[in-house]
DNA sequence: TTGTGTTTTATTGCCTCC
DNA sequence: GGAGGCAATAAAACACAA
């Protein structure tokens, strides 16, 4: 590129030309000065900024291995050498940078002064920190990123896991209530002849015929039986559902279908097993991913509804 | 010593702001 | 339009293993 090409401002103006209004003179006068004892006996910063600066500022540019007629020599006769900054001079650099990363002309022209080099120089220098910082703050952001997504990820992973197991609970706590309840039905249906009477008695909405009722009983607990779950709800011959089928449910049509409320977010295919099924929605297990679970019910007769709701029947003892 | 990778200094071109 | 900032890049200086 165009570093190649000579560049006779920036060679007059580059530090590695003494850094003052009078570059040959200063050279000259710093080089055999016996003040100039090489970066290592060179003052600190701290020092020059107590105000014990040389008078002349040419105090930077040669390393201890580099006074003497022949390094002199030798240094004129290179092209344009590039030459790094010596220890201190970057350490009052990084310090100053520390302080503000952006450099006002004045600052500018005050940090070149203390360290004996050009304001360009400077101006060069904090430009290009300031690019290791950007890189150095991309790396340390990423890394935070990082870090935050794998958080968030095991986070992730924790909460699939436990919806597994209480996939798996579910499952497992409706084939126990399926055996129960297909226990209780057959014990029902002996009892057939006497079940009329043990009902409840049900005050059943007008919109319900009487021919109906024994369908709405299926349907309603008894009050005393509440502990003993749901088990009033199903019918003996509620189809397991463990295979993604649902128990029967009264007709959706039907009078005494009671939770019309539950139907919003089923989808046809679900309504159409619904309509067999002897489960009230909320009872219904769609895929687990798509389901926000309700509160469980105060009362398993409710299904999640207050039962308040239901104003097609109301108990009576 | 030398080859190679990294760091530092410096340039260039483009962009934005005043 | 000039000054200054930034990204991209070149190239010297440096570090280090073989």
């Amino acid at each position: 590129m165009a570093s190649g090409r000579v560049n006779l401002a920036a060679m007059l103006q580059n530090q590695r030309v003494p850094c003052s209004s009078q570059p040959l003179d200063a050279l000259f006068l710093s080089a055999s000065s016996p003040s100039f004892l090489g970066s290592r006996s060179m003052l600190s910063f701290e020092d020059v900024r107590a105000g014990k600066r040389p008078d002349n500022p040419f105090f930077c540019q040669f390393d201890h291995d580099e006074n003497g007629d022949e390094d002199l020599d030798e240094y004129f006769h290179q092209p344009e050498k590039k030459r790094r900054l010596t220890a201190d001079q970057v350490q009052f650099l990084e310090r100053n940078f520390e302080v503000e990363n952006k450099l006002e002309p004045e600052r500018k022209v005050q940090l070149a002064k203390d360290l004996g080099l050009q304001p360009r120089q400077v101006a060069i220098w904090f430009q290009n920190r300031r690019a290791r910082w950007k890189t150095k703050q991309l790396e340390k952001d990423f890394g935070a990123l990082q870090a935050s997504y794998n958080s968030l990820k095991a986070e992730y992973e924790n909460l699939l896991k436990e919806k597994d197991e209480l996939k798996t609970e579910v499952i497992l706590l409706t084939d126990k209530l399926l055996v129960k309840e297909k226990e209780r039905g057959n014990l029902e249906v002996s009892n057939t002849d006497t079940l009329s009477q043990e009902l409840p008695q049900v005050v059943v909405a007008d919109s319900v015929s009487e021919g109906e009722v024994s369908k709405v009983s299926l349907v309603v607990c008894k009050q005393e039986d509440l502990s003993s779950t749901k088990s009033d709800v199903f019918d003996s011959d509620s189809p397991h559902y463990a295979d993604g089928g649902h128990s029967a449910l009264p007709e959706p049509g039907d009078s005494s279908y009671v939770f019309e409320a539950d139907q919003s977010d089923v989808s046809q295919d679900e309504e159409d097993n619904f309509s067999k099924s002897l489960l009230p929605p909320s009872y219904i297990f769609p895929k687990l991913e798509d389901v926000d679970y309700p509160d469980p019910p105060t009362n398993p007769c409710s299904f999640g509804f207050p039962v308040e709701d239901h104003a097609f029947w109301s108990w009576s003892y």
